[in-house]
RNA sequence: GUCCCCAUCGUCUAGUGGCCUAGGACAUAGCCCUCUCACGGCUAGAACAGGGGUUCAAAUCCCCUUGGGGACGCCA
């Protein structure tokens, strides 16, 4: 039997890191097995769903490079299918009607926590008779659970998870407006669609009970589950929006790979020895649910930022010089010819695609360019003399490449008895506006000539 | 409150009873390289939560404690 395996997040929100990484968990097994991975958008819930939830969706999938296999699967489109299989079990005597109001419940619920017993809904409607129901209340359907003995969960990644059916209550199937709850549909879809391996955050494990009472009671084998361990912030609580549990659109405009993103992720609850830089080929041919750890993982920029940092190294720098001159808003084909021509110099000084476009600014600012208050320091009455007397010599020479040039300094701090920092500095300052850059003579190279001897001009 | 899960350096992790005076990566500190900043190289500090067992032998197996997380909804 092919692998299938599915990614079905509700669309009331972006799709954030920890749904990203089950996404690419899901995809990476998938492709591993040569099977299919698939989309399901869960938007039962028609309150809190809507359109700009299943583009951000979308999109972040397809900027992640996770490709699904066929049409995305809308849940809510089933809804008569979920009715369905309710009414077959309402037939077979495996679920029920119950007329309990919402304040019954509450009720129900605050005694139980009183009385130091589990939460849950007593059953009251379970073998009553449905002739007592009151008028004009449109009951909902519940599942008639076992009552006794244990279910017990095989998990890939948990193990063995087991839990008393005293301990469940008999959950609701259908609304009582008719339509189906998240955990009837997703036994549903995922019988209906051929799931083989549900691949999902451990916030679902206690959920699984459940669901395989609901696959027990239809007589569906259920799939193999896998719970793998949440996203914790930086501080080991749940993460926030001020951690990182924010849209991977976010991270796209702070200026993240994806296959940085991806290679973050992978090995956050998943390793394979002491690999650290694995390439989605690798990950694909090595990933598998056996090595992926239980415990939870606590997000860590730091981390991200040097995998990006190393993933912006690998990158192309004609696409880089794109992107970059998109982020500093210059267009034109000379911009751009140095930005791609300064890209080897300036990537292996940034981590993401911002701090790139903020250190390459420079190199396409029309004249005068600003000075950074360090750099205007740098530029002292002796630092200006200097510069004014190499001026003249770089005027002259016919030799702007990055090698004639440094022998030209070289030779001009010989013979003025100073040390190559002292003109190299006021250089970088006049030149980049700053006090850090690429190397001054690469920079002078890609600035050329008159653009240098400009921008010198302007400060002496 | 009830149930479930988890626990190795600050962080991500390797480790599946002897190879562990616990390895790697990020971060941190120092040194080297050097026109600055990075990169790169070298070095350093840094962990098996605690307590009981089991065993010739435990980071690894069992139990308890503690700490963290999750679920308990006519949300998903």
């Amino acid at each position: 039997m092919s692998v299938i395996t599915r990614f079905a997040p509700s669309p009331t929100g972006f799709l954030h890191i920890g749904g990203a990484r089950t996404a690419l968990f899901n995809w990476l097994f998938a492709r591993h097995n040569g099977g299919r991975f698939l989309l399901r958008i869960e938007d039962t819930d028609r309150v809190r769903s809507t359109e700009a939830a299943i583009d951000a969706i979308i999109d972040g999938m397809k900027w992640l490079g996770l490709d699904w296999d066929g049409e995305v699967v809308f849940q809510f489109v089933r809804a008569p299918r979920h009715a369905e299989v309710v009414d077959q079990m309402l037939a077979e005597g495996k679920a029920y009607r119950c007329y309990c109001s919402v304040e019954e419940l509450e009720e129900m619920r605050k005694a139980a926590m009183a009385a130091g017993k589990p939460l849950r809904y007593d059953g009251r409607w379970r073998d009553r008779d449905p002739k007592e129901a009151p008028e004009g209340v449109k009951p909902v359907i519940r599942i008639k659970a076992p009552q006794t003995g244990e279910t017990v969960v095989r998990d890939e990644v948990q193990g063995e998870v087991r839990v008393a059916n005293d301990q469940l209550d008999d959950m609701v199937l259908l609304r009582s407006d008719g339509t189906p709850t998240y955990m009837l549909s997703v036994v549903v879809d995922d019988h209906d669609m051929d799931i083989t391996h549900v691949i999902r955050g451990d916030d679902h494990l206690t959920n699984t009970f459940r669901q395989v009472q609901i696959y027990n009671a239809m007589g569906w084998k259920h799939p193999s589950f896998s719970h793998i361990p949440m996203i914790h912030g930086p501080d080991g609580a749940k993460l926030s929006k001020r951690h990182g549990a924010l849209g991977v659109e976010a991270y796209r405009e702070m200026g993240y790979l994806p296959e940085a993103i991806r290679n973050y992720l992978l090995r956050l609850g998943w390793s394979h020895g002491d690999d650290e830089i694995i390439s989605t080929q690798q990950a694909i041919a090595w990933f598998d649910l056996g090595a992926v750890g239980r415990s939870a993982a606590r997000f860590d920029f730091a981390k991200l930022d040097s995998l990006n940092a190393h993933y912006l190294r690998e990158a192309d720098d004609a696409a880089l010089a794109a992107e970059t001159a998109k982020r500093l808003g210059v267009g034109g084909a000379e911009a751009l010819d140095r930005l791609r021509r300064a890209m080897p110099g300036l990537k292996a000084r940034a981590k993401t695609l911002k701090e790139l476009a903020e250190n390459a600014a420079f190199y396409v600012t029309p004249r005068p360019i600003a000075l950074a208050d360090k750099a205007k320091a740098l530029l002292t009455p002796e630092a200006k003399t200097l510069l004014a007397k190499l001026a003249t010599e770089l005027a002259k020479t016919g030799d702007w490449s990055a090698v004639g040039l440094e022998a030209l300094v070289r030779g001009f701090v010989e013979a003025e008895q100073v040390k190559l920092g002292q003109v190299a500095q006021p250089l970088r300052a006049a030149l980049a506006g700053s006090t850090t850059s690429p190397g001054i003579f690469e920079v002078m190279e890609i600035l050329g000539q008159s653009e240098c001897l400009g921008r010198i001009g302007d400060c002496t």
